[in-house]
DNA sequence: TATTTTACCTAGCGCTTGCTTGGTTTTGAG
DNA sequence: CTCAAAACCAAGCAAGCGCTAGGTAAAATA
């Protein structure tokens, strides 16, 4: 018997995954209970997956490969500095709140649960990720629009903004640009 | 047999609970691993806490009071709003990664792990701490050090110190006060 | 139409979990 | 020295957990 990666039934899966760990945790729920939101016996699960850890694995995997194309699609065929580092922000914090935030929330809040293999299979991914902010940064500072070590910067930023899960509610009071140029206007000079 | 709620042992318990809680998490700690990182069997546990749960409420409570006193004590005496936020941001940073870690760590990611009850009662606490933050950024804003909305500022700034537990390592490399600096440089005017 | 592959179900095993119960030891105040 | 309160232990229960084994139904392939 093997399983394949790639179909329907399983991609169904991974976002109603997704949505229960982000309203329960990985820990808290239970294979009868993402069963029971997809119409189906939790023993049948494990005709889709080897574990409960790769569909953990699957839903971040899928919020990272997301967030990727997010950002680069949001900021090809800039040329200034000014809006590419405007548009990096705005992209991420809209992925980030965006159809896809349950995996993206999950992606962030439930890195621990991961075994180290997993992990470093995942890492891969999230580096990528890091790196194309990372290159964007340095040129910034190139440009005297920032100042100080490109990596402290990207930490920060990448923190606060990872942050705005714990608080912001999407579709109500600000919206995601007014939060982005807020964002923007701390940071760039 | 009622439980008292300050005792010697009862507080050994909480600080190897908050080490347990931070290194596997709070779900992934079994009351059993928890006794014996304590010497104890773990039916005995129940007699200092209810329930699991408040254990970890009492992990989180000791955090966050421990935090308020912290920033108190780091700006009390400081009249010049730059000195003051400046040591706002360093006395965060020096709790968050200082001898009282574990319990801070646990703080922050283990909130979700909380019944709706026990949030309802840490969540003065937590008020508390961040209205302390959200007079001091508006004097900051007063005073021209900081431009936008308060309460955003305030989101960013701590999202982006709390974020540091997930890569900040202490004693390698930087200093606290380095950090605290490069933080402080970033946001302030 | 025959055959294989994919998707699912039924039933339950083995293990771990938080927690309880009823009893014993240790401690400290009078 | 007494004795009650506090701290602990031994043993185990009931519930829930991830996951498996062996079979059936549906869909795809030939």
């Amino acid at each position: 018997m093997t399983i394949p990666k790639q179909s329907i039934r399983r991609n169904e899966l991974v976002v109603a995954a997704a949505k229960l760990f982000k309203e329960n945790s990985f820990d808290r729920t239970t294979v009868r209970m993402l069963a029971a939101a997809t119409g189906i016996k939790s023993g049948s699960l494990f005709h889709h997956f080897k574990g409960k850890e790769e569909i953990l694995v699957a839903v971040i995997e899928d919020g990272l490969k997301k967030s990727l194309k997010a950002v680069q699609t949001e900021t090809q065929s800039l040329t200034d500095i000014n809006q590419t580092l405007f548009a990096l922000i705005y992209g991420h914090l809209k992925t980030l709140h965006g159809p896809e935030r349950d995996a993206h929330i999950v992606s962030i809040t439930e890195w621990r649960s991961l075994s180290d293999e997993s992990k470093q299979h995942l890492i891969t991914l999230r580096d990528e990720y890091e790196q194309f902010w990372q290159k964007i940064i340095i040129e910034a500072i190139d440009n005297r629009l920032l100042t100080g070590e490109p990596t402290l910067i990207r930490l920060f930023i990448l923190g606060s903004l990872n942050w705005s899960i714990q608080w912001f509610q999407p579709s109500q009071g600000k919206s995601i640009k007014e939060l982005a140029q807020q964002f923007y206007n701390m940071v760039a000079k």
